[in-house]
This record gives structure tokens, C-alpha cells and sequence, in this order.
DNA sequence: AACTAAACGGACGATGTCATCCACTTACCG
DNA sequence: CGGTAAGTGGATGACATCGTCCGTTTAGTT
């Protein structure tokens, strides 16, 4: 992908107004959500145009390249998930911080869910997260933590439903965030009499421009 | 608000076209969501833009004119809840009802959500809506289905988290939202020992077009 | 059948975004 | 310094959607 050719390569003013448009695109994606204007980017970062789409030819290389910090913590909180002892406190931390972000920054969740599950990859081998995933889910199914008919699927649907809450003011959003996890949490860990209904495989990068506005 | 003016004292064609438009507008509306061109439904209803510029001067009023069954239904369903003698069942039919919905009808979460409560009133008083919600609730609560520290704001939060799967295939949302307000109900239901965060009062009708394409 | 007001639909100007082009500027190297 | 390639930014054309205007068609009446 271009537009994240080695910024080292580059001159210095280059450099500094390559970062000066990732700034820029995080405020506005994070304010106006991912498919805001290049252009306000743009006159954000004090460049024209041009420059803007000379360093980042597309708008998916400019939202990763935006969010790419956020997605390494993410990767990072699935590694500490990965080496946590106690499995279902890992998974709870990781599930919270990727949450968290998806309410926080309003772009967030596209680039996310689009890049799911390689985001949390960072150096992995290919589908090593998904299997990381299913590795992080059986730990703690067997840690007695997870009850039995939970499907690494259901981490999909909490992600898919989280993302519906974003929209809403920052502290607001943060709060519903929180309350739902919670409740989340407390449903996975209940074994109950009565089966749930099957769980869906749910395709992550099909998130569509959903609610729109009325 | 205009478009709405009484469809009897059109005349007949006009009438005619006017419910081909609003077929149109759902089909429309609930496969590209509802920022499609309006240009697309007049084309879809096999009419010109200025018909349908006539009829419905905003995209507002022709989703609102849209999905007033569907808004009807909930209403009914709401209706249906509050007869219902188990009000732990009657809670979860309801919201059964508007989750398939809402996950069906691409174009109907925005729609109801802005029109919240107001779309559950139907004939009621102004604000009875809310309060027969809240009446639905503690009657629930009293009944030893619901939790003591559930909140008439859960339901907002339910409603969001389920938007948030819209955009899925069609069977594969649906599966979802089943599992989700399966998962829901659970939580609902069960009390555990730890507190739960504490509620956010969320403006339902501030659902902004959050995900957007990538 | 003839008349008229209602209804129609395509053309059109306005607006906003995209993404490229090109003449000008500037950082870096000798 | 001075040369030059990299970098810049505004102007620009292509494109899509919006919402209105206006000449034409048609339903309903006498």
C-alpha cells in the first residue's frame, strides 16, 4: 500500500507535514467520522489538497495510517491478554480498551472492523489473531470463566454492538460503553437453564454505513 | 408537516403514485440505508423527482411517511406489552419485535430512533410513551424478572447495541440480534453480586452516521 | 368532447466532493 | 552560494446529488 512508504525516506518538511496531516485526519475523522471531507483534512493540517493525496493516495491508507497508533494498542492489550494468568480478566481488559477507543474516536471503529481481525496481528503471523482469539476464549472457557455455549463469535457481536453506541457524546458513549460490557460480561459468565440461539459468523469488514442520518 | 396532507383528497393517479413512491422508499431505503438518492426512489417508483419532491418536500417526511407501518407495529406491539399480564414477557416481546425491525429495515433505526419516544406513543398523550415504558419496567421489576438495579435506560442501550448490527446480511443480523437480546435478557434477569456502572442517559435521537464507509 | 386544474417528468443550475495537473517554492547537496 | 529534484498548493474538470422550474399530459367535470 502506498502512502505508508518509509516516511524516513522522506524530506524534512515533507516529514513534518505528514504528520502534521496524520494529526489533522484523526481530530476531524474522530469529530466528523471516517468519510469527512479530504479536504477538511486538509485545510486542518494547513496543506492543500495535493499534498494531502500525494502522502496518502486513498482515504482507507489515510484512516490506517491515521489510527495506526490506536491499533497497536490494541495489538498490545491482545499481548498482554495473551500473557495474562488469569484468562478471563485478560480478555475482559482487552474487550474494555478496544471498546473504549471504538467510542472514543468516532473513525475508530470502520478502520477497526475493516482490519479485523488482522489489527490485532502487529507482527504476527497471518490469522495467528484469530487464533490467539480462540486460544484466549478456550483458556478461559476452561478457567470456568466462560460459559459453555460461548462462541469466539460473541466477541464479534459485543464488538458490533459497541460500535452502535458510538455517535453519542464522548461521556455519555463511555458510560453506555462500560454499563454494556458489564452486563456483557455478567451474560457470559451466567450459565443458564434455557439454550441462546445460535451464534451468527458475522462478517466484520461488512460494517456499512448503517444509521445515516434521518 | 406537509406530505402527509390527507392522500384522499388527491386525486387518483397522484394518490397511486404516491403509494408507489412510498413502496419504493422502503425497498430503497432498506437496501442502501437511508441516505440513498432520492433520485433512486423516484426512479425505483417509476415517477419523476418533482413528483416526489411534491409529495414529500424532505427526505424526513418521506421516511417518516415510509415507515409509519412499521412504526405502527411497534406501536402496537408496545400496546401489546402493557395488556400483557406477564410483564417480564410482554418487555421482551416488545423489544423483540422492534430489534427484528431495526436489524431488517435497513433505513428504519434512524427513523424510529429519531422519532423515539414519540414513535411508541400512537394515539397516547405526550410523553405517556416513556412513562408507560417506565410503567412497563417497574411492573417487570416488581414481578422479580428484572433486576434491581436494571434502568429505563437499558432499553436505550439494547435499542443502540442492536443498531449497531444493522448492515449485516439480513439472516446473519437477525441471528444476532437474537443472540444479543438473548444475552441481554439474561443479564437482565440475573442479579449478581457486584454493581453495575452506572446508567447513561443517552439522546436516542442524536444517532449520527457514525460508521460510515471505509 | 371540451375544458381546466391538478399532476407529471425531464431538464437544469447550484452545490459539494473528488482527485489531478502544473506553475511556483524550498530543502538538501556539492 | 547555486542547481535541482522533491515538495507544495491552488486552480481545475469530472462527477454526483439536490431541489426547482416549466412545458406537457391527464383525470375529472360539464
Amino acid at each position: 500500500m502506498p502512502g505508508d512508504a518509509d516516511p524516513a525516506g522522506l524530506r524534512a518538511d515533507a516529514r513534518r507535514n505528514r504528520e502534521r496531516i496524520l494529526e489533522a485526519a484523526r481530530e476531524v475523522f474522530a469529530a466528523q467520522g471516517i468519510d469527512a471531507p479530504m479536504s477538511a483534512v486538509a485545510r486542518r493540517a494547513g496543506v492543500g489538497v495535493a499534498t494531502l493525496y500525494r502522502r496518502f493516495p486513498t482515504r482507507t491508507a489515510l484512516a490506517t495510517a491515521a489510527f495506526t497508533e490506536q491499533l497497536a494498542l490494541c495489538a498490545a492489550a491482545f499481548d498482554e491478554a495473551l500473557a495474562d494468568p488469569d484468562p478471563g480478566h485478560g480478555l475482559y481488559a482487552l474487550l474494555e480498551k478496544v471498546c473504549t477507543t471504538q467510542v472514543t474516536d468516532r473513525g475508530f471503529a470502520p478502520v477497526f472492523l475493516d482490519q479485523f481481525p488482522d489489527a490485532l496481528d502487529h507482527g504476527h503471523e497471518r490469522d495467528c489473531a484469530e487464533e490467539g482469539l480462540a486460544r484466549l476464549v478456550q483458556r478461559a472457557r476452561e478457567a470456568g470463566q466462560l460459559r459453555d455455549d460461548f462462541d469466539p463469535a460473541d466477541i464479534t457481536l459485543l464488538l458490533l454492538a459497541n460500535s452502535g453506541l458510538a455517535g453519542q457524546p464522548r461521556e455519555t458513549a463511555l458510560a453506555a460503553s462500560r454499563r454494556l460490557l458489564a452486563y456483557f460480561f455478567q451474560a457470559f459468565q451466567t450459565q443458564r437453564p434455557g439454550s441462546l440461539p445460535p451464534p451468527a459468523a458475522m462478517e466484520l469488514c461488512e460494517i456499512r454505513r448503517p444509521p445515516g442520518r434521518l
